[in-house]
DNA sequence: CCTACCGATCGGTAGG
DNA sequence: CCTACCGATCGGTAGG
């Protein structure tokens, strides 16, 4: 314990060059301090939404100080763009995992309910800060972010496309294939908005329900061929 | 032309205490400069969001200065309240007449389809500015006031609960009723986002409906009966 | 990544 | 409802 003040080094050549304690290794530079800053961001956009949320108040989640953001992002603005790339690509990277653990020959009606179960997981379950965000912060970011976010949004919407129409074909789904999307798409993202659950406790008792049985519910509501 | 400066005030007794022209008698006082500014800020509100809005642009919109709308109002989010509960108000109303106006003997899917296509209005059409903010602005006001917008919002959504009931016994309606109204209003709220009028221009030209249209989609999808 | 700071903006108020 | 203004906050930067 004591052996080491042999070797301090005088006061008038100090090792660091500044008073703060510095990071143990495994904290230090990395991208971790990035992610950790986008992590904390999406968080807090979702709680308070983009505009009444600070920069400050995100280097504070994050145990850093006011001025430190900038040095990872450019600006608030980017932050919010890296917070929806993020969710955007995790969400994909998900969706194209769980289509692909489908057998071939697997029926229409049998993806449409993977793809509403993983849309409900991207959307409500653990780390879903992330879609949320990007879905009611739209107007947020400038035109040229919202393009390359916009990409990875049809590719997400792509996989669904060929599902419906087969839906539609077989008479399973009576509305418009485009117009069904977009209704279904609404009826999923609006969960955000009233879901919580099963373990929290709330009045609204009744929205409570796992992620399953939102799945269930809502591939009675729209296919045609499914009883109560 | 020339005559008029005959009566001209001397410069020394002037007429008016201060320099702006007044406003002529009907713009004056009254409570329409405080509806102004309600309908000024709900779309201001819904075009940048509540907290990206600055009570000088809402000002501005309505040819007030920026100190004037806290005349008419505590504070912004106090305007916020009146954007939501005006809204609110508006859309009972308007359905209430819609489902008064329906024979007393009409089936639940003409009750639906009522609902559907007034809900459709209240978010789409002329001055639907209101709704949307509720929607997408709910975290931005306290509590208490939040209280006063649920009370209207519980007995708007309280005349649909029976037709759901009614359409799911009859085997009309597969989910239960209860996640079915919620991922119904989710579907029709939705289109908030994504929804533009046919007279616009847009290359989203898919997205175009006239609200009739959009509405019988609305019930192709949830409804088993109803064919293609 | 911290320190210290700036310039701009914003909600709100006094006083008429 | 205007004029003039304040105090606080906020995004962002320089310089290390």
């Amino acid at each position: 314990m004591s052996v080491q003040a042999v070797d301090s080094t005088p006061a008038n050549t100090p090792r660091r060059a500044r008073g703060r304690p510095r990071k143990t290794l495994d904290e230090r530079d990395d991208g971790n301090r990035r992610r950790a800053l986008i992590a904390g961001a999406a968080r807090l956009f979702r709680q308070q939404g983009f505009a009444a949320t600070t920069t400050r108040g995100i280097a504070a989640a994050v145990g850093m100080h006011s001025g430190s953001p900038f040095y990872h992002f450019e600006s608030k603005e980017a932050l919010l763009a890296a917070v929806m790339l993020e969710g955007m690509q995790g969400a994909l990277q998900r969706q194209n995992r769980a289509l692909g653990a489908l057998p071939a020959d697997a029926s229409a009606r049998e993806r449409l309910q993977v793809l509403v179960r993983n849309h409900f997981d991207v959307l409500l379950g653990p780390d879903s800060d992330f879609i949320p965000v990007m879905l009611y912060e739209w107007r947020a970011i400038s035109a040229l972010q919202r393009g390359e976010v916009n990409r990875l949004k049809d590719e997400y919407e792509a996989a669904w496309v060929p599902v419906l129409e087969a839906l539609h074909a077989q008479g399973s789904l009576a509305a418009d294939p485009v117009l069904a999307r977009l209704m279904i798409f609404g009826a999923l993202n609006w969960s955000a908005q009233w879901y919580m659950p099963p373990s929290g406790r709330s009045a609204k008792a009744r929205a409570r329900a796992s992620l399953d049985e939102l799945a269930g519910a809502a591939l009675k509501l729209f296919l045609k061929d499914i009883g109560p």
